[in-house]
DNA sequence: GCGTTTCTTGGGAGCGCTCCCAAAAGTATT
DNA sequence: AATACTTTTGGGAGCGCTCCCAAGAAACGC
């Protein structure tokens, strides 16, 4: 198929090594012999075989993103795909490959982690959004898998890129205290993961801040799922709140149809926040109030962290990579000021 | 790192090649010595080198599915993740890598399929949804690359699997024509694709069926884009339409917006059906009714069918494979009997 | 028991590349 | 012009595997 080293060597009257390091752009070589290589190069159509120069080198020029088990439920969420075109995007301008491992429910975890990760394909991965029961972070560092993870980790070494989600929520439950409501309630993330317990986190920020007491019958535990929103409500409309904080969109959503449902009019009868700023945020009625994460840039920033370790002399200081990006409050018409009734 | 073949030959004292012929699944290895290999590979945590392998083999067991740079604006919408996972659950289930590769407008075209292409790593690829003048499925039969098209393409040679838009669309038109509407609008999707021409057709077959005629000034070609269903009303509206056809729920969500801020509501003043779907559809008020594609199971089938083809021998007869997934009408609350005025 | 066939095993060659070392060529210094 | 240094070039070795061939072991027939 296409033609090796040797023959461009051949053909340019030179040994394989001078075309290998005209090809990798090695500093000595004559002007007029690179000249005549290169040509030799085009002229053949001559493409390096990658697979020959990673059994040497042990770089593949590939990386993983790898989204655990545990969340592939979730993963129709747009949320993924702003991560995954945040990370190629990243990846075709370092001219990396990116590879794509959904840990799906079906298969056998084990067999499928040895063989992705133990592969020999992969340089390093972006790990996305795991819980904090999933043994994969774990087994990454046991394994000593460079990786990045998307979202904080409780462990020393692990190098991260985060969204400021306790600020974010801060800022959520804020705007309804300006607005005049006080029985704010929160449908969380799920508390198995960092971004649910630091959203809840900055909820309860919000009200000490204000010194509004803390009322655990307006704190509800979803799973970032629709239905899980429905639920909520129902579970929170007795203890009777003039404003709900959704740790994301979707539970919103889910909050809204529940709403819609038992009658209840957004934002006239009940505020609503969300969390993300998907597309459907701004396309259901009333559109979405939510607090807007840079998700594209958050795959993006996670490519290029994981490179810079990938590139480092792993010998040298272990610095952890820790970047947390900021979040912004989208203000549109699903929350109102509280009737003074 | 991970111990070579040579090694766990030493420890189960056979040869390099005893090991491998145990690893490969090769009859001809006696029991007792099967064991007593698979014990030492067990012992080792030996795991195959697959660059090194690859570099014999000539077969990386990777495919890749590329979204062209023409719909990469598209790429956040549910439809490629569902894709997504359709393909990467195909690609576990038979022990492939799935490498993911969106053509962005912002590379070099050119030098990205080559780097993509003609890097060696892949065995083959998936295309999702081209234009018919992308240059991307002329270069890959020219280099004889082997792939299957999401979605019909008009050449013989390429193997595609797609589902009944022309039956979906005329379903959906039936559906309105059945509710007594007569002057039935729609909203194309873009020419250049030919899901966009299908649906088109089986609008107007299902037209041409109840001998309505097709008037010129019912119809509009939009993008797959939201704000092109919100441009392509203002075209319509003058034309007075009481039921609206978009062929894709993007579109149709931006005809739900713009015909609220129009004054009209839907199904009152104006029914309307989408294509896809997708999950904004039914969470959307009023929930949509649209013509439901099975995305996870055409990508899941796409990737049969690549695999299929890789496996075969190549000089045989090349039958080219064509699947037509069928498609379903999901009836919601947007449309409504046309009102006897 | 011996030739013949079949099963099992070992080792060489080679996939296409990079890396290292040494030889050759070129340049500078005296 | 001879020496010392630097730059440029070629070729061997080897990355870890598979594949092929041949040799050795086992099984079979008469």
């Amino acid at each position: 198929m296409s033609p090796t080293l040797e023959e461009v060597a051949r053909l340019a009257s030179v040994s394989r090594s001078t075309v290998s390091r005209v090809i990798n752009d090695h500093p000595n070589v004559r002007a007029e012999t690179r000249e005549r290589v290169w040509k030799a190069i085009r002229q053949s159509g001559y493409q390096p075989n990658v697979v020959a120069r990673s059994l040497v080198t042990n770089r593949t020029q590939i990386i993983s993103v790898i989204i655990p088990e545990s969340v592939t439920t979730l993963f129709t969420d747009p949320f993924f795909s702003l991560l995954l075109r945040g990370t190629t995007e990243t990846c075709n301008a370092h001219q990396y490959h990116l590879m794509l491992s959904l840990f799906t429910a079906k298969a056998d975890r084990h067999e499928m982690y040895q063989r992705v990760l133990h592969s020999g394909y992969l340089d390093g991965a972006v790990v996305a959004s795991t819980t904090l029961d999933d043994p994969l972070i774990p087994d990454l560092l046991h394994d000593h898998v460079p990786f990045v993870s998307i979202g904080r980790y409780p462990d020393d070494r692990v190098h991260y890129v985060d969204v400021d989600n306790v600020g974010g929520a801060r800022m959520a439950v804020e705007h309804l205290i300006r607005l005049g409501h006080r029985r704010i309630a929160t449908i969380a993330g799920p508390l198995s993961m960092t971004s649910g317990q630091d959203r809840l986190n900055g909820y309860q920020q919000a009200l000490e801040a204000r010194r509004i007491p803390i009322d655990d019958a307006l704190i509800v535990e979803g799973d970032y799922t629709e239905p899980s929103g429905g639920v909520a409500v129902h579970q929170l409309l007795p203890a009777e709140p003039t404003a709900i904080f959704a740790a994301s969109d979707i539970m919103a959503i889910g909050v809204l149809k529940a709403l819609r449902e038992a009658g209840l009019r957004v934002p006239q009868d009940i505020s609503l926040v969300g969390f993300d700023d998907i597309p459907t945020a701004s396309a259901v009625e009333p559109a979405l109030t939510t607090v807007r994460q840079p998700i594209e840039r958050i795959g993006s920033v996670a490519v290029e962290v994981l490179l810079s370790v990938l590139e480092d002399t792993p010998s040298e200081n272990p610095t952890t990579h820790r970047l947390v990006l900021p979040t912004e409050l989208v203000i549109r018409a699903s929350c109102s000021a509280v009737s003074n009734g």
